[in-house]
DNA sequence: TTAAAGAGTGAGTGATTACTCACTTTTATT
DNA sequence: AATAAAAGTGAGTAATCACTCACTCTTTAA
């Protein structure tokens, strides 16, 4: 848990813009992000976000030169924050971890943690999953977090799996798409797609965390 | 008698038969698909879609009376297409299959069924995942086709395969979120997040399909 | 106390937008 | 061949867009 919070408070400050922000800007802010997710970027107009922040719309463009600079700057703080754990939480063996608990724990961490943050953050989680498409900024931001960091950790974690025996022997690229698909496709039904449905939270963690375990599992 | 005309075009036309198209309109229609699929539906303009299609801004509107008929007229048949198999295809118990081979042949057939027609219309495949978001219209007529038609088909299947041992007892939605998730994740990964990597698709298959197969099997 | 810097404002601007309409050209029907 | 209907055109339009700028108000610092 040290380095994990290493990793956030080490993002936080490299960004560094999040304490600085005057009150209208969180309001600015707070807009956008509301505006973003129902609407979509291209469909958002700067005067519509002035009006729901109470603010003037020059006053947007004296924080943000432009209107995707506006966007970025919501997105890429996200998406840091979205990825970091995925490599920083237990990626690492745990000591106190049996070695043949040690998936089904770094699945369950992953699972539990990811799911919270997603609550927490359900519009920014759309605009991302939106925008991500249309600019290149983005993708390359999102380059630069997963594959220089993410994905390499995830490689190591995959191979001393299976040296314990508890992953098939298959690419890493196709057990991360199985992995990330799962995740991701919870995910994105529990709060994008049916978010007004009653779900069992617990359970759905579980079955999903059994799913992943079984279907890479050694034969 | 003219009522009657009215009428068997009017079905003809939202059957999606699209085999009464004039040259012009055909252009429009291709090039709007690769004009929303490149910057969305949002940013795409009238006129930039005209140009393309060497044809004059007005045309569009003699065929399409809004930009967003011209939307839904290109995402509706492909939707109903997309769909028509995962409940059509082989949910249908086979005579010929053993029993227990048939949950494997029915997501073998899913799969590869599927991968041909999305590799037929990445763009249109795009297309919908982006705009489903933003338009209501869209999420209807999803609705009517997938909650009314393929839900209820996919959980008599996943009854049957629960019965003969094929299938862990956990709930239909579950169980078809989980295979919705690694079928959608690898065709969204294959042909939009990363189309141009070296992919082996029959061993990529082969795995999704084991990968679903162990993770659903009965314990 | 004062001056400079920063934050906030909103009317104004040129560009772009989806869509219209009067008109011409092509196709279908008799 | 005559005529009507359908297809095609492109200049025109009102609305909206992101963004600017001259100005006021607030905060900071010496």
């Amino acid at each position: 848990m040290n380095e994990f919070k290493d990793m956030m408070e080490e993002l936080e400050q490299a960004d560094g813009e999040e304490k600085k922000l005057t009150p209208k800007q969180a309001q600015i802010l707070q807009a956008a992000v509301e505006i973003f997710a129902e609407k979509g970027y291209a469909s958002s107009s700067t005067s519509e976000i002035a009006q729901r922040a109470n603010v003037a719309e020059g006053t947007i463009f004296r924080h943000y030169r432009t209107k995707k600079e506006l966007l970025i700057s919501i997105v890429t703080p996200f998406m840091a924050k979205f990825m970091v754990p995925f490599f920083a939480a237990r990626f690492t063996r745990n000591v106190f971890d049996e070695p043949q608990e040690e998936f089904e724990n770094l699945l369950r961490t992953i699972l539990k943690d990811r799911f919270a943050f997603a609550a927490e953050n359900a519009p920014l989680l759309r605009i991302v999953l939106q925008e991500m498409a249309f600019h290149p900024e983005l993708q390359q931001r999102f380059q630069e977090v997963f594959v220089k960091d993410v994905y390499p950790k995830f490689e190591a974690a995959l191979d001393r799996l299976k040296e314990a025996g508890q992953v098939m022997d298959r690419p890493n690229g196709t057990i991360i798409r199985m992995i990330m698909s799962s995740v991701m496709g919870f995910l994105v039904t529990r709060f994008i797609l049916s978010p007004d449905l009653e779900w069992d939270d617990d359970q759905e963690i579980e079955q999903t965390i059994a799913f992943i375990m079984y279907g890479l599992a050694e034969k």
